[in-house]
DNA sequence: TCCATTACATATCGATCGTTATTGAATTGA
DNA sequence: TCAATTCAATAACGATCGATATGTAATGGA
């Protein structure tokens, strides 16, 4: 029958996920996406459609994945713990690692904020929401357990955590001094009653 | 002697940053800043180089005029007063604002971060500082008050704020939920002691 | 073995990019 | 009034953009 193709669509999306992350929309040409992925020009067109539509794939491909994968500890066993694994890990994601960047959602917020970019800001929307819902899932077991009292309601801390986090995204891409990424994390440790275990 | 010109350097300029604000660097053509600039081809190249010039001085002129102008009251009058003002001019700004050009430095730092874009990030450092220093101003005397107790050290604290302010620009410009933005900023102002006056 | 089908490889499209070159208009001192 | 100078206006440059068209290679069923 037909002749097969030779390449696999899932290393593919993962492949132009990864450069779209790292460079933006506009700064990513449909070239350099042929050569990262190794899918030829028509090969691309005719399995994921338009620039456009790859996009909107790769960042529903990093919500369903990375997103989801990241903030899935928070929801599975919520509390004190687990968030305090979560910082940590965050942390040492946006303080040491050699690439910077950031948080897909947000530099897609950013790049297409201010156009008619519908769905790439309800993609960006989808993102904060599963933040916020994991955020607010530890909080609220940490809420109820005896021995922690939190300075503010769960409800506001979330949205708190959720606005950080954008912003630490932000700090890492921007390559912003580490002892301001430092100084964040341990503020927010404190404020959260994780300093001490 | 010579011809004279027909436009202001300086208001040729501010409008030039409005548009790289609003778009960004990559989505504004020279041609759109030809006919939103009312300048003339030639003359924006004779006057400011080219178009990545042209945006360091944009990114420059907001630094200057937009950042140090708003962040002046912290460090004429620091403290607890200055503080609130700022916090809620800053929620309507953001919250109520029909545009969502979010902070220019931010967007740069998205846009820019994963090149070797030396100047871009440095402005952006150096708008950073800006906003560390004066939090600190503020939080610093508000420290010494006898009748504020800050629940963590000015430093901390300025840090977290300014990671803040980068989230929640980040938030506007996605155009998030307007309660993501307004618990944002309730959450602060409680966690520094500005909810009842 | 040949055909139908599908993918790869490449040429090419019109449009637009940032930038430079060219030409004509406007100004003032001589 | 004219020459010198600087600007405005526009043409044009090569490069690259996203997207499509064309021709060749590879496969399995007839």
């Amino acid at each position: 029958m037909p002749r097969p193709r030779e390449f696999d669509p899932r290393d593919a999306l993962s492949k132009a996920k990864q450069l779209f992350w790292q460079r933006g929309y506009n700064a990513t040409s449909m070239r350099d996406l042929f050569e990262t992925t190794g899918v030829t020009n028509s090969g691309m067109y005719s399995e994921f459609g338009g620039k456009r539509e790859l996009y909107a794939q790769s960042l529903q491909s990093y919500q369903a994945d990375e997103v989801a994968k990241r903030f899935a500890p928070l929801h599975e066993a919520p509390g004190k713990q687990a968030l305090a694994t979560f910082l940590d890990t965050l942390e040492q994601r946006w303080r040491d690692g050699i690439e910077h960047k950031g948080c897909f959602g947000v530099n897609t917020a950013v790049e297409f904020g201010e156009e008619d970019a519908a769905a790439e800001i309800e993609a960006y929307h989808a993102i904060l929401g599963m933040e916020q819902d994991a955020f607010l899932a530890a909080l609220r077991d940490m809420e109820q357990a005896p021995d922690i009292d939190l300075p503010l309601p769960a409800e506001q801390l979330a949205a708190l955590m959720t606005a950080l986090f954008n912003g630490l995204a932000v700090l890492s891409r921007g390559q912003a001094p580490a002892n301001l990424i430092t100084d964040t994390m341990n503020a927010s440790r404190a404020l959260l009653g994780l300093t001490a275990k």
